[in-house]
DNA sequence: GACAAAACGGAGACTGTCTCCGTATATTCG
DNA sequence: CGAATATACGGAGACAGTCTCCGTTTTGTC
């Protein structure tokens, strides 16, 4: 992504080169063994040793976090244009059914994301936020039309389509069993 | 608990002195450090060895089972009682509160009960099931009024109360959100 | 008390995480 | 271009956790 150094000085041709082989052989490795692969596997794949891998992304969420940046960047964009979506209501579940679904991109994913709803600082915060404040724009205009209780919170929704995501791939449920959970919860058990 | 081996011949002497020894330092190391506690580390507090621990509980999932199957049992047992409630949805949701809060004893305990919903194999399945058999009379109930849709699936609503119960320990929420997620979900958002 | 069956325990193989630092590569500057 | 310096590399290895194997010990039985 970057290519920045944290410093702001641009990074050197090598590192540079190394740090974009380490995010596509991640991109690939997390794709094919979830969110847990190991990262000595990846430096590996990579071609470059761990020290190389850990100087780059001290961290797994940060590697994470960089391999999802795009798609997640996507996805909030793509949702904050439903805002001009005819029924407020089903524009909040589009929303909070694709929020689910990208935590499938890898499994074990939601598990990585969610304390950065939570609120503690992780790499996750900035794209968090971000579809925080989405998910607060639909669900004001649904409360707005008087089609959803006013004590719901955004806050609420975002951690309950994440848990959703964990039970999908979790195989407490499949995924094709998101959609219909996600709709019971929406539009309500009775 | 069962102070027999798996063939049914009597657990030596020694054999069950540990088999104890070990149960009492799984309940105790589990409720301050979780269920990812080191394996080994409870097999030093009981004073045995690795080797030992393993062939009492071949799976941590075997140790965990075995460490909360009292009271997991005992929650069944308070949720058949449930039946007679007078009103079928308050009775269906204290029940999946329940639920969703027993998983809160160990944290990290809803991620190892999972699979078990998902009909796995596991040493889970039998209390599972009969989770889901309590669950499955309240909702039958709660149908049978009118108070809930028909095409809600009791597997269904304990996925759920699992998802929420791993939500509260990830800190993707806290344990007094839990109620309020819960009863959002029954009550619906509209 | 002796024999066989049952159980013990801990050394160690293995996997994954993460760091340290001697070596190599890039960039800058004379 | 050829130092000099900053930057980055990489892999050996420390550490933690899982799990097994097998020589030794304990228990139950006759």
């Amino acid at each position: 992504m970057s290519g920045i150094a944290a410093a702001g000085r641009p990074l050197r041709a090598d590192a540079r080169r190394n740090y974009d082989k380490i995010l596509a052989a991640a991109t690939e490795v997390f794709a094919e063994q979830g969110a847990h692969a190991s990262l000595d596997h990846i430096a590996d794949i990579a071609g470059v040793g761990p020290g190389t891998l850990y100087r780059h992304f001290p961290t797994r969420n940060d590697l994470i976090a960089a391999a999802i940046d795009t798609s997640w960047s996507d996805l909030a964009q793509r949702g904050s244009e439903l805002d001009d979506a005819a029924d407020p209501l089903t524009a909040l579940r589009d929303w909070l059914l694709g929020l689910a679904q990208h935590s499938g991109i890898y499994g074990g994913l939601a598990e990585c994301i969610a304390p950065a709803f939570a609120g503690e600082t992780s790499p996750f915060r900035p794209t968090c936020d971000s579809s925080v404040a989405v998910t607060e724009t639909l669900l004001a205009r649904a409360q707005a039309a008087g089609l959803i209780r006013q004590d719901v919170k955004a806050s609420d929704l975002v951690v309950i389509a994440n848990s959703l995501a964990w039970a999908t791939d979790h195989n407490g449920a499949s995924t094709r069993d998101l959609p219909r959970l996600l709709d019971l919860m929406v539009m309500g058990l009775a």
